[in-house]
DNA sequence: AACCAAATGTAGCCTATGCTACGGTTATCA
DNA sequence: TGATAACCGTAGCATAGGCTACATTTGGTT
């Protein structure tokens, strides 16, 4: 354990460690989406979703195979195991509150879309909860 | 420009060029925090105010120093530029805006300022506004 | 003045995420 | 069936941000 005298450092710890989460989460949510859409998820489709080299997709696609987020084989599609398929939904429902929250305080939809993204990563239990408490008035 | 005929990459790529900016506004936060708490901002103090070595903290002194927002002199206390302070300023506002409003839909303190670390970089000038007229009722 | 502790810098290593270039697979169509 | 295009994998490079180990500077104390 590191220094932690001043009391701000284990928030950004704690921001950091959000961070090394976010690609997984955001690979399980793209991966049941397209499934969901195209009936099955290929390299190239998550390189096109979120606009990086099918390289990149591909590097991310096998070190989430070793977190047994995801399982494939050599030039075939893209599947969630059941623990990717679980931390799917789990993003998912996050996503759309967080989505449909921004909308409810008066940001327009494509804004919201945007910076819905960015936050869902970093929005804790309690936050959520708060905001699903908003959303049912 | 990349194939963007998904139409979700744009924002993909939007969420990443935020991370690129994170560090650089939590950097001149914390310079401008620690100067006004202390008098002056060291390498050691932003170590131990992120939880990072200072062999981390250096490197990225450096980094905003040719960004043209921090400046310092070898073994001297680290300063903000005129662009540096003025993106301080900015950086606290918009981090007050969020904390302020996780609190005030119910989140309790500690969460809020741990939410609010992750969140505030995501919040774009929409979603700011739309937090500053629900703190104003 | 000399010394020592703390602070800072440097070398070199790691992982994650970007890329281009190139080579191997797959599947389709003439 | 054989060409070809699309897809996928691998090699190798870059940057950002982590680290330890070691060298240097600074400043205070004796």
């Amino acid at each position: 354990m590191k220094n932690r005298s001043k009391e701000s450092a284990l928030r950004f710890t704690r921001t950091r460690d959000h961070h090394a989460n976010e690609t997984a989460e955001d690979y399980v949510e793209a991966v049941a989406d397209i499934i969901a859409e195209s009936g099955e998820c290929r390299v190239t489709q998550l390189a096109r979703h979120f606009d990086v080299s099918h390289v990149t997709v591909s590097r991310i696609v096998n070190r989430l195979k070793e977190e047994r987020l995801l399982q494939t084989q050599p030039y075939r599609p893209i599947e969630l195991t059941a623990k990717g398929a679980k931390l799917a939904v789990k993003v998912r429902e996050r996503h759309n509150v967080v989505l449909e929250f921004l909308i409810a305080i008066g940001v327009d939809k494509q804004s919201a879309e945007i910076d819905s993204e960015g936050i869902e990563h970093h929005v804790g239990p309690k936050t959520l909860a708060a905001m699903k408490r908003f959303l049912k008035q």
